[in-house]
DNA sequence: AGTTTTACATACCACTGGTATGATAAGCTA
DNA sequence: TAGCTTATCATACCAGTGGTATGTAAAACT
């Protein structure tokens, strides 16, 4: 016998989500099935289409969800950051945080890597200059403010260095040869202080 | 009554190869069915099993042309952009030339994004490291030995530039506010030459 | 001349995302 | 409370998918 409160259905919501996020995460999306889903979620297909009108559209939403929760934590930290001695302190702080995200398998397998596949060239812009590019571009807009950096092409110099630490993060997901977090962090911040 | 020769072998292959990159670059590797291919390449699924062993590795061939083609430009770009009072022109030349490719449907399609999914982590680090950076750390060596640039932190280096140069492919595809080619090279150039 | 190998073509297979249809409990209205 | 509607699933089904097994004719080789 089956429960139908509405309370019930938000449970039955949340336990696709979560068995998606994880097997997205660590499948990737063309290898996780709807029925692979929805049983490790044990409910089925109609549920799933019920809450959902399609696997992109849940995909989406798993998207969305930890782009939020990165940009949630890069904001806080970049704030807890700020330093009267240093300006730029506050600005590597939430890009170190950003850069740290790059380096977990559910950030780069869902967002760097099937997120641009999955999603168009549409959605995917509308996401990323909304967050993270965003934050970045705030950031670069108060050390402009300071006087620290010339305020002709922030827009570019933000996208520049949002996909130089994406980059950054698979690297050392990977170990490739020659790189640790810091040395990498070192890079970035030589090309930002650079820029003066 | 079909030929069986080898040279009509090779041409059979070839036409798989050309008919695949194309609906490849255009609808992306998910949206391509093998049907579409062997009809478009005029030929069937037998001939394509025959000559590949799967669409991965079908796909897989198509990449690596790419990556090829687009290494050998930015090679024979920088060297045909050195200059003796510019010690950065060579090494300018060749990442405007990547950085062109970054922004034609097929390298952004089929490399940038659909490779990073369809490829796993290990075939991508492989190519990626044999062809677009390999170039690059060579052209930032180049750099150190004229004691432009300090000599530690080359690998991290390559790695945030090569993918700064893949963002602004897109940014500039997609048509994102406020860029331009001019506008984001000359943010990369004012990066490079930060590091002096 | 006879055998093996190459180069396809065709028929099938398990599985996929998605839809149509049921079914039952909850909520809402009179 | 009776009767109707709606929300929440469950099940049966579908066209299309990548891949395999099998068939077949031409070429190459011995």
């Amino acid at each position: 016998m089956v429960k139908r409160t509405s309370e019930h259905a938000e449970e039955t919501r949340r336990a696709i989500l979560d068995a998606a996020r994880q097997r997205f995460e660590v499948q990737g999306y063309s290898a996780t099935s709807i029925a692979n889903i929805v049983e490790a979620a044990g409910t089925t297909k109609g549920a799933l289409f019920h809450h959902f009108p399609s696997k992109e559209d849940l995909f989406f939403e798993i998207w969305s969800d930890i782009q939020r929760e990165m940009d949630a934590e890069a904001k806080a930290a970049a704030n807890a950051g700020r330093s009267a001695e240093d300006p730029y302190a506050a600005f590597l702080a939430g890009t170190r945080t950003y850069f740290r995200w790059t380096t977990t398998p559910a950030y780069q397998r869902i967002v760097l890597v099937d997120g641009r596949s999955v999603l168009g060239l549409e959605r995917w812009q509308e996401g990323d200059n909304r967050l993270g590019r965003g934050t970045v571009e705030q950031g670069l807009r108060y050390l402009v403010k300071k006087g620290l950096i010339e305020d002709k092409g922030i827009v570019p110099l933000s996208i520049m260095l949002l996909n130089a630490l994406n980059g950054a993060g698979f690297a050392l997901a990977r170990g490739d040869h020659g790189v640790t977090e810091e040395s990498l962090f070192d890079a970035f911040e030589a090309l930002l202080r650079g820029l003066r």
